[in-house]
DNA sequence: TTGTCAAGAATGAATATTCGTTTTAGGTTC
DNA sequence: GAACCTAAAACGAATATTCATTCTTGACAA
């Protein structure tokens, strides 16, 4: 035989992935054709073909792989013991996230890949469920964790654990677009803008029944 | 002359527009062709040539017209005198958000919409300027209304108000993502959210230097 | 009011291009 | 010598766009 060592294969599967997320971070998954991913990679149509079906499942592993990173990061930051307050807590999920990168590409390039996985949920199914299924786990992690924290007086309001677990969710969301657009978010911001909203006082209910 | 009337032009025009608006929501910008438009609008490739130079400037006006709703009713929000606390006006916001609809298209359809123009400014860098002055001009009305908070005694914290600003609108936008990616987005999730987070307890610095 | 008629509006089959993928015929490396 | 890879060509399908043609409109003469 003269198989190449498991290692070997292994590498060339990441350096395509990795080249291929460059292209795709760049211009977009359907504005990118597999010319620019092999002039990019450095490897020819058939060693590419090799290793993927095609376009379709080479889109479909980059994403689940985007999405897979952004899902753990949110999850671990969950996990500490005893819950940091939001402010710190989605600062940290954010700080995962922008250190994470795809090789050799700027910070930007991992939110851009991120919100492409987003709108490439309207023509894959599969990557829709995968979406769902992600963003559901990680609704049930941190509504526990609003429930902590109301158990430990921090949250004072008596309003659905669920409805501030989502609206923390969309704030880290939010900034992750926002760094795919503009591409200059700093984790102090967040972590400002979080405290600062803790911070308002509620005003009491104007027009009680 | 044979014209027609300016009011006959502007609907067609506007009956183009909201096809391929309808399309772009269901599928995205490049996975739709002008052939699948051309169905939907019920129109011959020819009439729709004649309203715009291709599918590019298409894209164009449907992105920037969606993008225009969406700074409006931001700025529009930010008017309000005396300025409501962050969750009526965040409320507000995605109020005029999910009443905002392509024509003939779902609750989901406008969402869908804008998180492809994010993506969009990947490869189109006049829509990225257009993107990037919008959001500029967004975040300097909403940093005069964090102002005003903080002048009105409802903010405590001394953290910059441009980045409570920032926050603000990312939860906004992460409502958007929620709303495109699972379509079950209540207005009263954000409210309850907010509310929440601005009655939790800020806790002292345990490591002071 | 009616009939005429060019210019505007719309058609849709044809075109040229692009793209993903496969094939072929070697070469290179374990 | 088997697996890996290259280079280049070719394929079919799909695509955006064009253009020769037909239809429709409405100003205006009678």
């Amino acid at each position: 035989m003269a198989r190449v060592s498991q290692e070997h294969l292994d590498a060339r599967r990441r350096q395509i992935l990795d080249g291929a997320a460059r292209c795709f971070a760049r211009n977009g998954f359907h504005a990118t054709s597999m010319q620019d991913v092999l002039a990019e990679v450095g490897l020819s149509a058939g060693a590419v073909y090799r290793y993927f079906r095609g376009k379709e499942e080479l889109i479909g592993a980059i994403a689940t792989e985007a999405f897979t990173a952004i899902r753990s990061a949110f999850e671990e930051a969950s996990r500490a013991t005893p819950p940091p307050t939001p402010d710190v807590l989605l600062g940290a999920v954010l700080r995962l996230f922008l250190e994470e990168r795809v090789e050799g590409a700027d910070r930007q390039a991992f939110a851009r890949l991120i919100i492409q996985v987003w709108t490439e949920t309207l023509r894959n199914e599969e990557l829709a469920g995968t979406l769902s299924e992600g963003y559901d786990g990680m609704r049930v992690a941190w509504t526990r964790l609003v429930t902590a924290y109301r158990e430990n007086g921090l949250l004072h309001a008596d309003v659905p654990a669920d409805h501030v677990a989502r609206t923390l969710i969309a704030t880290a969301q939010g900034f992750i677009a926002q760094q795919a657009l503009f591409g200059d978010v700093a984790v102090e911001v967040l972590e400002d803008g979080l405290r600062g909203l803790m911070s308002m006082s509620v005003p009491q209910d104007d027009e009680p029944i």
